[in-house]
DNA sequence: TTGAAAGCGCTAACAC
DNA sequence: GTGTTAGCGCTTTCAA
């Protein structure tokens, strides 16, 4: 290692080190174009000796090509968004692509400046959470000319191509569920939704098809912010003692749902005889619970991936046509311990 | 809305639809320089009405800089690393850095990559996790010329700045929690750790102290993948068969914890008088459990506004002396309700 | 307060 | 297989 120096390696010390044209060195760095093995070695053996790191940015401005594709999504702390960026970043990984993270905090405005920040990068495409953004984020997503795929959710007129459950549909098939194990006093907690639209469209979902079998939710409650496992608690307990005659509750994620759980227990409630209980999300995390929760798979892992495929086919076809896709996959319900009413 | 372009906007398209020139164009639209109110109008409502979005590659280029922090860390799925990013980004966002996040799955190849894609495009600082890396990610981050922070670990040599706790002290700290406490036989469990070196200093700090006190680590087992509470449960069970006089278990993470917990607990086990245990990260999400396990939090959100901090400052002040600063934060031992036998 | 010229480090296109 | 030339879209610098 030499002593620490003050301008960033240009193609130029490759070149001047190597004996090669700046153009050749570029090749050899990009594995494009014929190259003679014994260049190719001599530009190889200067660059590793010099440290050198090619400059994207130069690249990018160049070629009109940048390798990166933004991932804008609500949340971290979700346990959901991960798994998405596994499905995304996985698929992404046999290809040039590279995904960039951005986080809005479910917050439009926020969304708008990430937006922006991320599209000053051209990126070659975008996968955004959701269907529902501000004017202007949409128009910019429109005039960026880029492929745009908008997942978790197909309720809703995507901008070009989208991919996800619906959630209205997860939530009639959650009143399904409750209506035909005899449930009638239902409960609902779930967070704070203004923004979390898909929370929203579970929501709906549910109270209209319990609705039609003549059935009204009868006590609810939204929280925000804290242990999600100690608000299930908490809430629970404060609906139980409200409306001690629910017989099922709902919530409105699995975290929320194993707090009540766990509460439930505690008191000695013979679940689900006395009281029924379902999650959502299909978090794997909880499988080590005494009792397995009744939850849906909301497809977190194939939706990154069916994303991360259809940026990087419209990216590699560099045509129009796979534009507009529209891919609904079906979340799958399982019963676990706490929803089936056994013989 | 104008019908869909191919080319996409350049300050000359708002210079000619404003009538101002170029340069005038871009320091309104940056901010900088003076510039008349008049001028100003017109720029700004012809950049808005065009829906310019200006081209950070060709900016970056000209001016030699470059907005972005580069986020390196191992895992997404781990709990531990959103929170530090939290931190990170909470702090980024009084100025005007960004922060790029790649991760590495605790795989050093992928680290190499991984940071040789990010330095590329030539950001303003590195944040990476961890002491340890490759010869050639050294190499690269030196020879890159910018802040590189080094967080979650002090215990060892840093390229430049760092930012952790010891996780010796904390495996020390622990064990002098169990001495004092009088448990003897001590179980451990937790990941494979040959790449997860924070929890191998963990358990060296931890074994070592515990032989000081005469005491050998009377059983231990190693996982990866799956539910970690699952693990938990499956792993304390099976270590409590095959070694059932144990009376502390310690556990590398709380998830882990967790599932021995439950575990435990439905056996009917009294804790601690019966067998004390306790895990690592203070993860808040545990906080729902009808019994707290003792834990020790790792600053993780901390570590994050720590480590951005060192880097917005030697960014703003331009200047190397902020470099090399080392930090070491204190995690705290939370003794919950498996700790401390109650008189 | 505004404008003109030069160039950031690289690659596309074409010559050799 | 290799080299030359001309930009990519902006910002820096300097002049007006």
């Amino acid at each position: 290692m030499t002593t620490g120096r003050k301008r960033t390696l240009t193609l130029r010390d490759v070149s001047e080190a190597s004996g090669v044209s700046e153009m050749t060195v570029s090749r050899v760095l990009r594995g494009k174009g014929d190259v003679s093995e014994a260049t190719r070695l001599k530009v190889r053996d200067a660059a590793k000796q010099l440290g050198y790191v090619p400059n994207q940015i130069a690249g990018a401005l160049a070629s009109q090509r940048v390798n990166l594709v933004a991932v804008i999504i609500p949340s971290l702390a979700n346990m959901v968004f991960p798994e998405v960026l596994r499905g995304i970043s996985d698929t992404l990984d046999g290809t040039p692509l590279q995904p960039v993270i951005g986080v809005t905090d479910y917050n439009p405005e926020k969304e708008e400046r990430v937006l922006y920040e991320m599209l000053s990068w051209r990126p070659s495409g975008v996968i955004v959470a959701g269907l529902e953004h501000s004017d202007a984020a949409r128009a910019m997503l429109v005039a960026a000319g880029i492929p745009v795929v908008e997942i978790m959710d197909v309720d809703g007129e995507p901008i070009d191509a989208c991919v996800g459950i619906s959630h209205r549909r997860a939530g009639r098939l959650m009143a399904e569920a409750i209506l035909e194990n005899d449930y009638t006093r239902i409960g609902f907690m779930g967070t704070k939704m203004p923004l979390d639209h898909r929370a929203r469209k579970r929501f709906e979902g549910l109270t209209e098809r319990l609705a039609k079998g003549g059935i009204e939710i009868a006590d609810q409650e939204f929280y925000s912010g804290g242990s999600a496992l100690a608000k299930g608690r908490e809430m629970t307990q404060a609906m139980l003692t409200r409306t001690p005659d629910l017989d099922f509750l709902y919530y409105s994620n699995d975290m929320i749902g194993a707090g009540g759980l766990i509460h439930l227990r505690e008191k000695g409630a013979r679940i689900p005889h006395d009281i029924g209980l379902a999650g959502f999300n299909g978090v794997e995390l909880l499988q080590g619970l005494p009792v397995q929760l009744a939850t849906m798979d909301a497809c977190r892992r194939e939706i990154g991936e069916a994303a991360a495929q259809i940026i990087a086919k419209s990216c590699a076809e560099d045509r129009e046509d796979a534009a507009g896709e529209r891919i609904e996959l079906q979340p799958k319900l399982t019963t676990g311990d706490t929803l089936v009413r056994g013989s």
